[in-house]
RNA sequence: GGGCCCGUAGCCUAGCCAGGAUAGGGCGCCGGCCUUCUAAGCCGGAGGUCCGGGGUUCAAAUCCCCGCGGGCCCGCCA
């Protein structure tokens, strides 16, 4: 990736910066020293362009740092005074304002973004880390759905973002293969006698209703026991409330066997009388120990059938992976035997109600542990079991082993872990238990990027009970939607194209949509609104850029080059929106650096938005770039254009969107 | 019982960590605009106890305390 040396200058000259370093200079002169970054946060747009373009609130330093206001004025003052880009600074209230000149701000602009062209904004650190990126990691038994939808996309996201601000980035798919849940999937093929997927069915949507049949059917055949046992003992109550839970359990049974009658009955009649439980235990120490090589062959058979519907799925939004990580791997290759060994030999080792533990409350005493891990100051973690009675281990256990694969097969500095917000406790103690065997760089380097669950409207998805909109029905809906839109508004339209577009825009509602809500809030997916393609959303954006190189398009049909030697830069303050859109862009580098250094991807769409709404409000003033008289004015409209199409195209790609020339 | 996260108009959301200018957007609703670069657009309008109550402050959506509501976690599950 080249280096973006224009972005630099224009980085530079945003307010955020100028003012920054402005204050920062201006209190360090009297004798206050405080961070440039800390000043950066508090510069705010003012609320009416009259009042100045930006500003801070020179009072509040004043008071808070025990300044004369009228020194530290004109203090900022002088050191504003060095930048050409500054037209003048204005006071109001208790707030010290800048006005920009939007003529000078454009030449540098229009500068960089001819430079730098496709890396114009993407500020890269002085020092690359390493960086390992773990995200969707979706169990291998049903097809991805919208709350893995959310993760992959967020993780894919987030390794762009690291990408391009110059990070080595690697990203990885933890397959659990180990978990009950694959030994589920196992059991019901066995009782099946038989694992063909049929053909004409995506393999993760059979394995997913074969999944959910075998675990309600099994989840009644125990509770069937369980109430014939209260029934024995008189407990009535118990009894009653058991009823009561085998009545859902019913309801969501004859659901499922409405979708699939045939294969449903088979199950039922196989599985009655069984101990569903205890066998399907037996499965995962034998897959575990390799003790039934039918057992191996079934699971990886289930397993890779899984995966290549996951990378049908995630290819067609555009997300894949460097490294495909197989659990049992770790296991059989004595990785997940060594962690044990070493765990028995630390101080943390414990035996918990007999099974091997480590207890990792002592670590919590380490102030550098806390706050690194982010951790309370009376917090209080339970142990965390290694090893089960019976020999086998954990998935957490597993996890330890892995999570020192990832750093040491990439080399890593940093890895971030895309997982839901719901395993908070497990990922705090495998980094905790990284440090008690002795990895302490590991285990503070290594974080837990967390999101809350997504839910559908009025209802929990539940995999188990096969309540869930799948990812592929989403995108088949949002490609349809855009289809049809696509059909009314250009008719003629070869119909290769129509659909290629149609794909693109479905496509890019459906991730705009995930990153749009920042990952801690809990988010309730709505069909109809994420397919709601008019402002702030993906489509809205992409028409924006659409637009933008329509109107290049058709300049150079006309033969209009933009050079920027021949622009009349005073164009930039003749028209209220022309000025706005220029100053919304000088911003966009910092807001990347922003983005990414936060990883916050919400911070991106929300600029996009606000740049498009911008444009588009211009766009429909009536100032037209290629019907414009003057030659001057002309190259500064046309180049204005070409700055709003280069960024978004370039915002876009960080959210894995691509951008369309034409819609 | 303990811990973590979330609470901003009918719905969704930004701002909260780093307190300051009449709380930004969007959907939906009402009313307009296609003979000028793409109407997936634009213009105008109605709609707010920033969950509640205290406190700190010249100043609180933002900080602190006490509550309330929702979610999640505290397993020899993952």
């Amino acid at each position: 990736m080249p280096e973006p040396r224009a972005t630099w200058r224009v980085y530079n000259l945003t307010p955020y910066r100028v003012l920054g370093s402005s204050v920062q200079q201006a209190l360090k002169r009297l004798g206050v020293d405080i961070e440039e970054r800390i000043i950066e946060y508090i510069v705010a747009e003012s609320p009416r362009p009259d009042l100045g373009d930006y500003g801070v609130p020179i009072a509040r330093f004043a008071k808070k740092y025990g300044v004369e206001i009228e020194a530290l004025v004109k203090s900022i003052e002088e050191e504003l005074r060095t930048y050409p880009h500054i037209a003048g600074v204005k006071r109001v209230g208790g707030y010290l304002n800048i006005l920009l000149d939007a003529s000078e701000v454009s030449r540098q602009l229009f500068r960089a973004v001819q430079t730098d062209n496709d890396v114009f904004g993407h500020l890269r650190v002085d020092k690359p880390l390493r960086i390992v990126v773990e995200h969707t990691s979706a169990n291998p038994v049903h097809p991805l759905h919208i709350g893995h939808a959310r993760n992959a996309a967020l993780g894919d996201t987030l390794a762009r973002m690291l990408r391009e601000r110059g990070h080595i980035v690697q990203t990885r798919f933890y397959v659990d293969d180990m978990g009950r849940q694959v030994a589920v999937l196992v059991y019901g093929a066995k009782l099946l006698g038989d694992l063909s997927i049929p053909r004409g069915v995506k393999p993760d949507h059979w394995l997913g209703t074969l999944y959910a049949l075998v675990h309600t059917l099994a989840d009644i055949e125990e509770l069937k026991k369980e109430l014939d046992k209260l029934k024995q003992e008189n407990k009535l109550d118990e009894y009653r409330e058991k009823l009561r839970e085998l009545d859902k359990l019913v309801a969501a049974a004859s659901k499922l066997r409405e979708k699939e009658p045939e294969l449903f009955d088979k199950l039922a009649d196989a599985i009655r009388g069984r101990n569903p439980d205890e066998e399907i235990s037996e499965i995962m120490r034998s897959y575990e120990f390799r003790r039934d090589e039918e057992v191996v062959k079934i699971t990886r058979a289930i397993v890779e059938a899984c995966l290549r519907g996951f990378r049908e799925t995630l290819e067609r939004l555009g997300i894949g992976f460097d490294k495909w990580d197989w659990e049992s791997d770790l296991v059989w290759s004595s990785l997940v035997g060594k962690i044990l060994e070493e765990a028995k030999k630390t101080p943390y080792a414990t035996m918990h109600k007999g099974a091997l533990a480590l207890n990792l409350q002592p670590l919590l005493r380490d102030p550098v542990i806390r706050s690194a891990l982010g951790v309370p100051e009376d917090y209080e973690v339970p142990p965390l079991i290694l090893q089960r009675s019976d020999g086998t281990t954990l998935y957490t256990t597993r996890d330890i082993a892995y999570s020192i694969k990832k750093f040491r097969e990439f080399n890593a500095d940093k890895v971030y872990n895309v997982i839901a917000a719901e395993q908070k406790l497990p990922q705090l103690q495998v980094r905790l238990a990284l440090i008690a065997l002795g990895y302490r760089r590991e285990g503070l380097n290594m974080h837990h990027y967390a999101y809350e669950m997504v839910n559908l409207p009025g209802r929990k998805m539940s995999g188990r009970r096969g309540e869930y909109v799948t990812l592929d029905e989403l995108i088949e809906q949002a490609i349809a939607r855009a289809r049809a839109e696509v059909e009314k508004r250009s008719p003629n339209l070869p119909p290769e194209e129509k659909q290629k577009i149609a794909e693109a825009v479905g496509i890019a509602a459906i991730r705009y949509t995930l990153v749009s809500v920042s990952a801690p809030k809990p988010m309730t997916f709505n069909i109809e609104e994420a397919l709601n393609f008019e402002q702030n959303s993906a489509p809205y954006i992409l028409y924006t850029h659409a637009r933008a190189a329509n109107i290049l398009a058709k300049a150079k049909q006309r033969g209009l080059e933009i050079n920027l030697e021949e622009i009349d830069y005073n164009a930039a303050n003749e028209n209220p929106l022309r000025r706005r859109l220029v100053l919304q862009l000088l911003n966009y580098p910092y807001v990347f650096v922003k983005a990414a250094d936060e990883l916050k991807p919400e911070i991106i769409v929300n600029y996009l938005n606000r740049l498009a709404d911008t444009f588009n409000k211009w766009y429909t003033s009536g100032d037209s770039a290629i019907n414009e008289p003057d030659p001057g004015k002309r190259g500064y409209k046309l180049a204005l254009v070409q700055a709003v199409k280069t960024v978004t195209a370039n915002a876009l790609r960080i959210l894995g969107i691509k951008p369309l020339e034409k819609m």
